[in-house]
DNA sequence: AGATGAAATGTTATCGGTAACATATCTTTG
DNA sequence: CAAAGATATGTTACCGATAACATTTCATCT
């Protein structure tokens, strides 16, 4: 590591002015050849690079979008992540990430930290977000006195900004209706946290799609253990074990796919055939779906396309498009094993 | 967003010199209660919070880390991200996280943008840099003259900086001799690409610890496909179809956990029974690997501890501590249900 | 050769902060 | 009450770059 080398030592070196060398290092035409090589040589010899705060404080943009989101473990969140990287970067910006963890809410440091770094722009991307206690709320109205924010999330309270929603309907109605025309009565929902206004949303829709086709809603059929694997299998326990052999659900819709499979884990360790014996729908089509067993039949959010949106729908309203505007996308159905065809269940009926 | 408000708004606006208002934002004690709640007032009035640039530039750090990788979609990396945003976060630092995909070499304008923007540090994590053609020589080279360098990665060429490997030897060695001691005589190694370095080192120390133990290399039973679960299903799919059924390897290694998870769903499919019929061995020890069916044995290369180690080189490194320094660890089989047990090999011996 | 205009390069104010140093304002005390 | 010392606040050079504007150099033409 050399001591730090400025503009100004480069000049010196060189036998020119600053300006000179900022021409050359801009690649302006109007620096005579030789000139150009003798700047030029002494940059390389000294590994000389212009400092980018120095160019920001004179008037530039940091060319930088923040991220916040619960965290990138969560295969759901890194394929996020690695839309927007892309997207921003295609369009000559950088995005840089920061994870909160699944439980904490947006701390005023770190939006304190994003406004003095004089992002371009913010993105949040996570359902936890539409909890009251994550302070998203004001979060984003603080960031919106400075830059521009977007929100890919399911839809919670209405916000100021630009809102990408995926389609809550959709998205409980498409995997109820499945089951139910396979023949299923009796269905579950596992995983999520009823604390969590997103979840917990999902979770209602999940109940009203019950009711419009004239299911019990029995609240035995309704287990929050988080988000992860291991809530999966917990939930499976908790659920079966309080409840009468014949009582049993004969299908289980996840909070996510990470549920499913642990809640698949779970069934077989009971001795319980899949998908024969309960069918399981999953949710965010991850890598994995189509590889475990029975493969997992999942509900796909389409994030990238909503990440996708966000970016540019951030990058217009820096050049001083609408700073507010909400987008919906509904989801699909991705059909695999785990619920097994109408044949399998004729002794439902 | 209101029009960007500097420190001289505020001095004019609360009627004190610019330094006051400094000292006001550092928390200085001796600036008088009445003035401190004149200038707080306004500076919440305009929501002003200084420019990092402008801070930066006077004197101070940028308080921020690098991280090259391939990609945070692979949940290896997502680990290793992760621990390095909590451990640098634990210091003060934040972590700003760059992927250049699986397959692209390091680009040259990205080490200069991260030269320009003044980063305290540079990591690295990823089997992929070892590569000669991934330029990882080249851009450590080019930012130790600027900063300290670290490289998470399997041992591969010699490198100048902070250089943090996982133990080739115990991540061949521990699978190889569990199956060995299982009965397995014929053992296959499964993805990875021949044409990274790391992913070649790790198939020759399978190959050498194969001579080890007397058992036949045959080139028949090493397939690369490269890293993800549908690598895992070409690579049986044509491993398999290439063999005589008795020639048929008894065991699996694979260079992942995808990897393993896809040639899982690919034995299945052929109708074998797992692990009776093939034991798989993964490796990384992801989330997933406890819930498949069978319950996936692997190997931890503990990403966090070496992520760890990393970061706090690194932080040390900056305080003038040793610039260039190796640092190994050991690999840890993890093992669950996918090689059976001794007793269900029997007829194997 | 001298005028003219284009091309190449230099000078300097500026961006938004910080902190060393200077100054002004209070207490305290003989 | 004046002097001394402490406390509070102000002034200003500087950090590293950029670009508007000024100046110098050079080729071209009458």
């Amino acid at each position: 590591m050399q001591k730090k080398v400025t503009i100004y030592d480069i000049a010196r070196e060189a036998g020119v002015s600053t300006a000179t060398v900022t021409r050359v290092v801009a690649g302006h035409p109007s620096v005579k050849a030789a000139t150009r090589e003798k700047v030029q040589r002494v940059i390389d010899a000294h590994a000389y690079s212009p400092s980018a705060s120095a160019q920001h404080l004179e008037g530039g943009q940091t060319r930088t979008l923040a991220m916040i989101m619960p965290g990138v473990q969560n295969p759901y969140f890194a394929r996020i992540y690695a839309t927007a990287y892309a997207e921003a970067q295609a369009h000559g910006y950088y995005v840089w990430l920061f994870q909160i963890g699944e439980h904490n809410p947006i701390s005023g440091e770190l939006v304190d930290e994003l406004i003095r770094r004089r992002m371009d722009g913010v993105l949040f991307a996570g359902g936890i977000w539409s909890t009251r206690r994550s302070g998203l709320a004001e979060a984003v109205a603080r960031f919106r006195h400075h830059m521009p924010v977007a929100v890919v999330c399911p839809p919670s309270m209405e916000l100021d900004c630009i809102c990408i929603h995926s389609d809550l309907v959709s998205c409980s109605r498409l995997p109820v209706r499945h089951l139910h025309a396979l023949g299923h009565r009796r269905i579950a929902y596992i995983g999520g946290s009823m604390q969590l206004e997103d979840t917990s949303r999902r979770g209602e829709g999940f109940l009203e799609e019950l009711r419009a086709l004239g299911l019990a809603d029995d609240p035995a059929y309704h287990v929050d253990t988080g988000f992860d694997a291991e809530g999966g299998e917990r939930a499976v326990l908790r659920m079966l074990s309080g409840l009468p052999r014949k009582r049993w659900p004969t299908a289980i819709i996840a909070f996510n796919d990470q549920v499913a499979l642990g809640a698949m884990r779970q069934l077989k360790q009971m001795g319980l055939r899949l998908p024969e014996d309960m069918a399981i729908i999953g949710c965010d089509n991850q890598f994995f779906c189509p590889y475990v067993d029975p493969a997992l039949t999942t509900v796909d959010l389409h994030p990238e396309e909503m990440t996708r949106s966000a970016v540019r729908e951030l990058l217009v309203a820096r050049e001083g498009g609408a700073q507010s505007l909400t987008l919906m996308r509904e989801a699909s159905l991705i059909v695999r094993e785990s619920c097994g065809t109408a044949l399998g269940y004729r002794h439902l009926g």
